[in-house]
This record gives structure tokens, C-alpha cells and sequence, in this order.
RNA sequence: GGGCGAAUAGUUCAGUUGGCUAGAGCGCCUGCUUUACACGCAGGAAGUCGCAGGUUCGAGUCCUGCUUCGCCCA
């Protein structure tokens, strides 16, 4: 085997977590708990990329949190997707020849509740193939018994405090699905069309008036025309009549200030029944609401001979008529945004009907106070704007919906004396009169009238159950802006309207998954991979990774197969590691250490002591370190000189690394979190460490105390890796002899304050460099590979040689020289390739391998950069305001960073003459 | 029409409190089958930080205006 290979492994865990009961919280823990209510997925849809996004993220939050000892619960769910499900069903009904209508409610229902149950399976399994931790014991559904109690009395409760109206309304009204919808789910697009300007005569035959109409099949529904009342060009008018084409009716001229003199012809038709603004006016005017509409969109029998055409079919044929009387006096191409029904596209039709609204008002004002006041935190802040513009202007909800896969209003009419009933359950007679025929409303909720109870729905409500008690309000929700209106702005509200208290202390934003081209993932436009595909050829752990990894907090993420290659490539990495240390660890035949020393709960390496106690005993802290990750002691007695260089430099960075990873996640930047661990590994532990420490791993005498360091670690490696890559990491601590228990509720460690071993990291950093600068040199001058050769160190004073004595070996090996040594001044070797590393003067004496005119040539380029650099550098210090006014450390730093590029500049020169 | 955001290497993006000789991944070029890994390693090229002003000793970062693009709302 000579790759990574997730197959299997990913499955094997997630059943083994599921059975040890890992995903609930840990009941033994007193901390503060950590709460995710997972956004609930359509439970008829498919997992998409987006879920994936969102997912992943709550999965590393989660997971991170349980590992940080607190009790951690992310609770699932599906939704019901009201109107979605319904059209899937119904579709599927016709395919078959079948009509919702004629097959009745009830029938429908019980095919959509099959449907669900189908559908449910497959979501939840999607989910699981991905790894997330979450707490499948107190799943829920929008629509299961519980849920149905919560709205229930929510409705009970709003409909008792006057919050809920029923009204006769202009609503956004979809004519393919036959129901209301929310002003939310009116998506406008831009669409081009015309503006005829149509003539309506005078009825006392003294000329005509024109108006101006997007629309002009609605004219049938005209009650009036409208001018501004202070248009002195028309304001004479008012009051008189127009004769309305194609009609025999006649209608008023009224003065108005929705009529704008500056637009289109001064004059507005006025149809209260079918546009929202003229609705206004209608009220304003006592206007009558003609409807000239079904609600499928075909003109009635208002329209004269057109009735029975289309809406888009009757417009024409209203063109045609009105041309033909001489009535259009012209037609032009006009673009504007016409309201589309976001679930099927279909434009809506405003549409004058009775449904039950929610007032918003006073449900707004303590929603936008704790956002305001920071009791919510949103991320990024940028949002806060958007909420609190939209929650400032907000309209009433319209909550019903004429169809039948939902929850049905508690609501009943008396037959005999029209009482209206709101009850939790149906009642058996009238109240009122005592009847014992009531009638239940037709209508269902809207599908966010269960989400926005979600977060306490979830947990029990409206009982006061424990887990409401314990886990409520909840930590964090994280979701994708699109819905922040729909969905995260109602939970707020009601959250404080029936708990009194916020539903979650933040709001993680992501991005929206976007393909290559930059377009967003859809199902009409076929560029959505499935995710499981995905998973079972890179891997979940590689999705995961590089969908975390690579998306900044709530930016847009581009999705290619090549973001996918950088987590299968990573997974691979770690694979690979763990490969060369385990099998050196195998030939060693080392003790893997007492199975029963569990080590603690959680790990904060800064209480194994200060920096001080780690240059002083490192072996010994090294060793509580060990105890502290695996319970036990280290696979061989080690002492402080066992720990070299590049191990006190390893154990420096990774502390580091702890570090900024804690900080970030803290600070919810995810991707810097994973992309700090994700580089320490590849590029410090694999690249130089591992490099550094490959022949003390083959030397019999030395790995024992080596294995110890490297094996420690891949385990911290694995630790902070976890929550974003669960499966690779936790098969590969289970791989590591001394490992205990599951990887996933181990501890997560946590590191702050001064990280040891500075002098140490200061030298291995300068091992880098001049390490660096051979390589470069080589591969510049073109040396072979193959030819290895001596490289000499010069420096200026016996102590600095001194110091790099010991890193010789280290930086021959690195730099795959022969040896390397230093010597203390003299003459410049020649002919040999020079650099400057620092104080470190570079030379690679190779007779006859070094192009003379090359090297020159290439170190001229190189003083010229430098020269030009200390130009500016010295007019800067020259300068007293730079001086006076910039703090010292700055003007310090400027004069070090001078002092250096002179030195080196000095040296180049030197070299430059040595070669003539 | 109103609001929000973005503009930095070929490309996707970092750059947090103004101190930067502006970084990373991918791509590109050169070299290497080095006993964990070619899903790899080493080295390299590549930028007028959208434009124009301003504040400041100092601006990718702050302010003003403009241009282009994206999103949301009406």
C-alpha cells in the first residue's frame, strides 16, 4: 500500500463513535455546554455542496468543543419543505395520471408522509457519510408529533395576544402552485418587456388621456386613473370620467401622489385588485377591487370575450384590440424586475385574497435590540446592516398557504353562528353557541412558521424539559446568509417572544458554494457534484478539509477538483508520516506503554510549567507532556541531552501551533485554524523535522528518545487536526502503540503564554537559512545533484563558530553536502558559488563546477537589490519626522535591518573581488 | 431607486491595531525517482495593491470622490 486510501476506514469509524455513544453530550461534564442546532435540511431534497460547507464547519466546532472537555451537543433535524415537498408530490401524482384535488387531502397526505419517510433515510445517511458528530438520539422533524405541539402553541399564544390577523390582502400569490406566498420567497428578476402607452378617452368625448402600463391585460380591473393632484398640467381633469376601453364601464380621474408628473405620461391606471401600489390607492380612494383573474392566472368572465385566455395570451390579444381602435398610441421596450416564485419560477401574480397575517412589529423590537447591544454576535459584522435594515422595515407575515403538506391552522369555524376558534386541540362545540358543527381552516402554515421555533423546539418545548433548561439558549448557529430573513431574523424573534431570551450567542456566516465559473450550485444547471461521489473517491476527511481549509469566513468558496486534491494530497501527507515514524518504531520493538494510564480529560500545556522549567529540565517536562497526552511515560527513558536542536525547535513550533490554532478557532476563523496545522505539518514537521531527525531513526542507539518526540508529534498533529479531518486522524491514532481510548473525545490541547526553547528555535531557524542559501546556491549555479562536496562557513568571531558547531552535521545533511565547515575570517576561498546567510558567509568551493561570469553575474544582481533597498531605507532615517514621530521599535528595527543589508552588502562586494 | 460588499502575482485569496523589502494555495519554469510520500521534494520567475485626490514621518490598510463587478432590498 502505497497511498492513502479512505475506503472503509471512514465507515468503520462512524459506527464505531455512533456505538460507544460519543455524539451526545458527555452527562459527566460540568462546563458550560456547547450547543448546535443543525440547520434542518429539506427531508425529500439531497445533500448538495452547500450542506457540505455548512456541515463541515459545525462538525469542526463541535467536535473541537467536545475535545475542549465541554458537553457538546448538536442536535439534528429534518424540514418538512412545504411547498417544495408538495410539488415533488404532486408531480409524481400526475406522472401518473393522478390529480391532488381529485384523489383529496387525505389521500395526499398519506403519499407524502411515504415519500418522507423514503426521502429521510437517504438525507440522514448523506450526512453520516460525512462524518457529522451529531446526537441522532434527539433527532427532529418539523412535522413529528412534538414539533406540531410547539406550533401549535405558538399559533395559540400570538393568536390570543391579537399578534395574528386575518385579513383581505394583496398577497404575493403563485398561480402554478395555487397558494400565497410570503413577500420573502418573491424572487425579482429582470425581465425585458414593453411599456404600452395606452388612450382612454374622455367620456364627455373632449380627448383622451394616455397612461402608461408594463401590464395592459389588467386593464379590465381598472377602477380609476390617477394623476398627481398637484400636476398643473392635469390636476384640471380630476374628477372627470374616462370611458375604459374595450369595456362599457366608465371610471373616475382621481388626484393622487403615487401618480408621479415626471414619469412615463403623467397619468396611472389605478387597479386595486392587481397591483400592490394600487391597491394602496384603491384603499385611500374607496376604489372597487375588480378582480379580472382565477386564481390560476386565466382571465374571468370580467374580461368580456377575452375571458378563458392566459394572462401573458390575453395581454397580447388586449394589444391587438386596442391597436386595432386606434387606442395604442405607442409601444416601448422596457426592462424591469418582475416578482418569480423562488420554488418554481413562475411569475407571481398579486392576487386579492383572504389569509392570516402575523404582525411583526413588536416582535422586531427586542430582535434587533440584542443584536444591537452585541448579545448576538454576527460573523462577519458586515451583517448586522443588512439585519437591521430589513428588521426596521419590516411587513407583516403573511402565514397561510393553500396547500395541504404542512401544518394545518389551528383555527375551526362554528357552521352555525361563524365563531372563530384558535385551539391547541380541536374543540368539541362552539363556545359561543354551543354548536356541535366546526369546520378546521383549509389553509397550512408556511414551512418557517416551525422553523423559526427551531432552536427551542428541538429540545422540548413548549415543556420545560431538561434538556430545554440545559441547553438552551444555544451557542451557535451557523448557516448561509440567504436566509438570514427567512430564517435566522424570525428565530431571533421568536426566541425572546416565547423564551424571553436569545436562541443562540452567535451567527456563523459562510459563503455560498460556487462552481469554476463562479455560478451558484444548482440543481436546473447540473453543476452540483453529488457529494457522495465526491466522498467516495477523495474521501470525506479531503472534502472536508478543503472546504474549511479554503473558505474564509463567509466568502463565496469556488469549487473545483483541484480544491479537492489539496485534502486528498494532505491526508496522504499525514498517511505517509506516520508511515516512516511507525515503521522505525516497529524495528525498535518499543514498549507501548501501560493500556490502563488514561490520560486527562483535557490538556493545557501551559500548567506543565513556564518556558523556564523547559530550558532548565526538558526531558522531564517532555515527559509530563507525554503523560498528559497518553497517560504512561515515553517509549525510552530519556535525558535533556537526548532532546537536540531540531527536537527543542519541533516541540517550540508545535506549542506555537497549539496556540494559534486555539486562538483562531476561538476567534471562529476555521480556515486559518486548520491552514496553521495544515502548514506546521507539511512544512515543518515533514519537511525539516522528519528530514532532520532520518538518521537518528536508523541509528539502533538513538531512536528510542526520537520516537518519543516525533510520535508526540503526530499525536498533537492528529489532535488539532481532528475536528476538521475526524476519520484519518482517528484511524491513525489508533495506529500509535501508545494511544488510548478515541482519538475523538480525547483532549484537545490548549497552549498560552511564552512558548520554550527561544534560543533554540532562533538557532534551528538559522540551520534553515543557511540551509536555504545552499540549496539556492546550488540549484542557481547548476551543481548536480549527485555532487556533493564541502561547504565552508565563515563568520566573524570564535563564539558565533562556536555556537554552530553542533548544527554541522544537521546542515550538511539538509543541504545534502559532504560536510560543512566553519571557519573564523581569512581570505575568501576561490573559485567558489558565495552567499550571505546573516552573519554567515556561504562558500561552496567547486573547481571547475562554478561558471565564473555566472556567479558574478548573479551576485552583482543581487548587491544591486540590496543597494537600492538602503537608499531608501537611509533617506528614511535621515529623515528627524520619521525619527521624532515613529515609535522606537520602529526606528530600531529600520536601523537593525540598515546594519544587516550593509553587512551583506559589504561581504557580496568582497566576494565580488575575490572572483576578479 | 436604496443598502451592503469586493477590486492585491496568470488565477483563487490572506494581509486582524497604519510600521511591508506585500504573502500563501493552485498554475507556470528549472532540477531531482534522495529507502514515508511524484497525491512528493528542492529551487525559481511573477505585483504601479482598480483610478484620482487627501490625512500622516509613514497608507495595501484611514478619509473623500470616481470606475468596474457582485449580492441584497424596493
Amino acid at each position: 500500500m502505497s497511498q492513502y486510501a479512505p475506503g472503509g476506514i471512514e465507515e468503520k469509524w462512524y459506527a464505531a463513535w455512533e456505538e460507544a455513544g460519543l455524539f451526545g453530550p458527555d452527562p459527566d461534564l460540568e462546563d458550560e455546554p456547547f450547543v448546535i442546532i443543525l440547520p434542518p435540511p429539506n427531508v425529500t431534497g439531497i445533500l448538495h455542496m452547500g450542506h457540505c460547507l455548512g456541515n463541515s464547519i459545525q462538525d469542526t466546532l463541535i467536535r473541537w468543543a467536545r475535545m475542549r472537555g465541554r458537553p457538546a451537543l448538536w442536535v439534528p433535524g429534518t424540514d418538512h419543505a412545504s411547498i417544495a415537498t408538495e410539488q415533488v408530490v404532486s408531480r409524481q401524482m400526475a406522472a401518473e395520471g393522478l390529480d391532488k384535488r381529485e384523489v383529496g387531502r387525505d389521500a395526499f397526505l398519506e403519499r407524502a408522509w411515504v415519500w418522507k419517510e423514503q426521502t429521510h433515510g437517504r438525507i440522514t445517511q448523506q450526512i453520516r457519510r460525512l462524518g457529522c458528530s451529531l446526537d441522532w438520539s434527539r433527532e427532529a422533524f418539523t412535522m413529528d408529533e412534538a414539533r406540531n405541539r410547539a406550533v401549535t402553541e405558538a399559533f395559540v399564544r400570538l393568536k390570543e395576544k391579537g399578534l395574528i390577523y386575518r385579513d383581505v390582502y394583496l398577497v404575493n400569490w403563485c398561480p402554478h402552485d395555487l397558494t400565497a406566498i410570503s413577500d420573502d420567497e418573491v424572487e425579482y428578476r429582470e425581465v425585458e418587456g414593453h411599456l404600452w402607452h395606452l388612450k382612454y378617452p374622455l367620456a364627455d368625448g373632449s380627448g383622451h388621456v394616455t397612461v402608461a402600463t408594463t401590464r395592459p391585460e389588467t386593464m379590465f380591473g381598472d377602477s380609476a386613473v390617477a394623476v398627481h393632484p398637484n400636476d398643473p398640467e392635469r390636476k384640471h381633469l380630476i374628477g372627470k370620467m374616462v370611458k375604459l376601453p374595450l369595456t362599457d364601464r366608465e371610471i373616475p380621474i382621481i388626484g393622487d401622489h403615487h401618480a408621479d408628473p415626471e414619469k412615463g405620461t403623467g397619468f396611472v391606471k389605478i387597479t386595486p385588485a392587481h397591483d400592490p401600489n394600487d391597491f394602496e390607492v384603491g384603499r385611500r380612494h374607496d376604489l372597487e377591487q375588480v378582480i379580472c383573474m382565477t386564481p390560476a392566472g386565466i382571465m374571468n368572465e370580467q374580461v368580456g370575450s377575452f375571458a378563458g385566455l392566459g394572462r401573458s395570451e390575453c395581454r397580447k390579444a388586449v394589444v391587438e384590440a386596442l391597436e386595432k381602435d386606434g387606442l395604442l398610441d405607442k409601444t416601448e421596450k422596457h426592462v424591469h424586475q418582475v416578482g418569480h416564485h423562488d420554488r418554481c419560477g413562475h411569475i407571481i401574480e398579486p392576487y386579492l385574497s383572504r389569509q392570516w397575517f402575523l404582525k411583526m412589529e413588536d416582535l422586531a423590537t427586542p430582535a434587533v435590540k440584542a443584536v444591537a447591544e452585541g448579545e448576538i454576535k454576527l460573523f462577519p459584522e458586515r451583517w448586522v446592516g443588512v439585519y437591521d435594515n430589513w428588521m426596521n422595515n419590516i411587513r407583516d407575515w403573511c402565514i397561510s398557504r393553500q396547500l395541504w403538506w404542512g401544518h394545518r391552522i389551528p383555527v375551526w369555524y362554528c357552521d352555525d353562528c361563524s365563531e372563530e376558534i384558535a385551539a391547541l386541540a380541536e374543540p368539541g362545540k362552539c363556545p359561543a353557541c354551543g354548536s356541535g358543527g366546526l369546520t378546521q381552516e383549509e389553509d397550512v402554515l408556511d414551512t418557517w412558521f416551525s422553523s423559526w421555533l427551531w432552536t427551542f423546539s428541538t429540545l422540548g418545548w413548549p415543556d420545560e424539559t431538561p434538556d430545554l433548561k440545559k441547553f438552551h439558549p444555544t451557542t451557535v448557529l451557523v448557516t448561509a446568509p440567504d436566509i438570514i430573513f427567512f430564517w435566522v431574523a424570525r428565530m431571533i424573534m421568536a426566541s425572546y417572544e416565547f423564551k424571553n431570551e436569545k436562541p443562540f450567542a452567535e451567527v456563523l456566516f459562510h459563503g455560498i458554494v460556487r462552481d469554476e465559473e463562479g455560478r451558484k450550485m444548482s440543481k436546473s444547471l447540473g453543476n452540483s457534484p453529488d457529494p457522495i461521489l465526491i466522498i467516495d473517491e477523495y474521501g470525506s476527511d479531503a472534502l472536508r478539509c478543503s472546504l474549511v481549509m479554503l473558505t474564509p469566513t463567509g466568502q463565496d468558496i469556488f469549487f473545483s477538483e483541484t480544491t479537492l486534491e489539496v485534502g486528498r494530497n494532505f491526508c496522504n501527507k499525514i498517511f505517509q508520516a506516520t508511515k516512516l515514524v511507525l515503521g522505525t518504531w516497529d524495528e525498535a520493538g518499543l514498549p507501548a506503554g501501560n493500556p490502563a494510564d488514561m490520560p486527562p480529560r483535557t490538556l493545557e500545556i501551559a500548567t506543565l510549567g513556564p518556558a523556564a522549567d523547559w530550558a532548565e529540565r526538558p526531558a522531564e517536562m517532555f515527559t509530563g507532556l507525554w503523560a498528559g497526552i497518553f497517560g504512561g511515560n515515553p517509549p525510552a527513558d530519556l535525558s535533556d541531552e537526548d532532546l537536540r536542536l531540531e527536537d527543542r525547535w519541533i516541540l517550540g513550533r508545535l506549542m506555537d501551533t497549539v496556540s494559534g490554532c486555539g486562538a483562531n478557532m476561538e476567534k471562529r476563523r476555521l480556515n486559518d485554524a486548520a491552514y496553521g496545522v495544515f502548514n506546521f505539518f507539511r512544512h515543518e514537521f515533514c519537511d525539516w523535522y522528519l528530514e532532520a531527525i532520518k538518521p537518528r531513526l536508523r541509528d539502533e542507539k538513538e531512536r528510542g528518545p526520537v520516537l518519543g518526540v516525533a510520535v508526540l508529534g503526530l499525536a498533537v498533529s492528529y489532535k488539532l487536526l481532528h475536528p476538521v479531518m475526524p476519520f484519518i486522524t482517528e484511524e491513525l491514532w489508533s495506529w500509535l502503540p501508545p494511544s488510548k481510548g478515541f482519538l475523538m473525545n480525547s483532549s484537545f490541547p490548549g497552549f498560552k503564554g511564552e512558548t520554550p526553547f527561544a534560543p533554540e528555535r532562533a538557532a534551528f531557524e538559522q540551520v534553515m537559512e543557511i540551509v536555504g542559501a545552499i540549496r539556492n546556491l546550488r540549484n542557481e549555479l547548476g551543481v548536480q545533484p549527485g555532487k556533493r562536496g564541502r561547504a565552508i562557513l565563515r563568520v566573524p568571531s570564535a563564539g558565533e563558530a562556536s555556537a554552530l558547531e553542533g548544527a554541522l552535521p544537521l546542515i550538511a545533511l539538509l543541504a545534502k553536502m559532504e560536510n560543512a565547515e566553519v571557519v573564523v575570517g581569512g581570505e575568501d576561498p576561490s573559485p567558489a558559488g558565495a552567499a550571505v546567510a546573516g552573519s554567515v558567509e556561504i562558500f561552496l568551493p567547486m573547481e571547475g563546477l562554478v561558471d565564473l561570469d555566472k556567479e558574478k553575474a548573479r551576485l552583482h544582481k543581487e548587491l544591486a537589490g540590496i543597494e537600492g533597498w538602503m537608499k531608501g531605507c537611509r533617506a528614511k532615517l535621515s529623515n528627524e519626522k520619521f525619527t521624532g514621530n515613529a515609535p522606537d521599535h520602529v526606528v530600531q528595527k529600520q536601523k537593525d535591518l540598515l546594519a544587516e543589508n550593509e553587512a551583506k552588502a559589504g561581504k557580496l562586494k568582497e566576494m565580488l573581488d575575490a572572483l576578479g
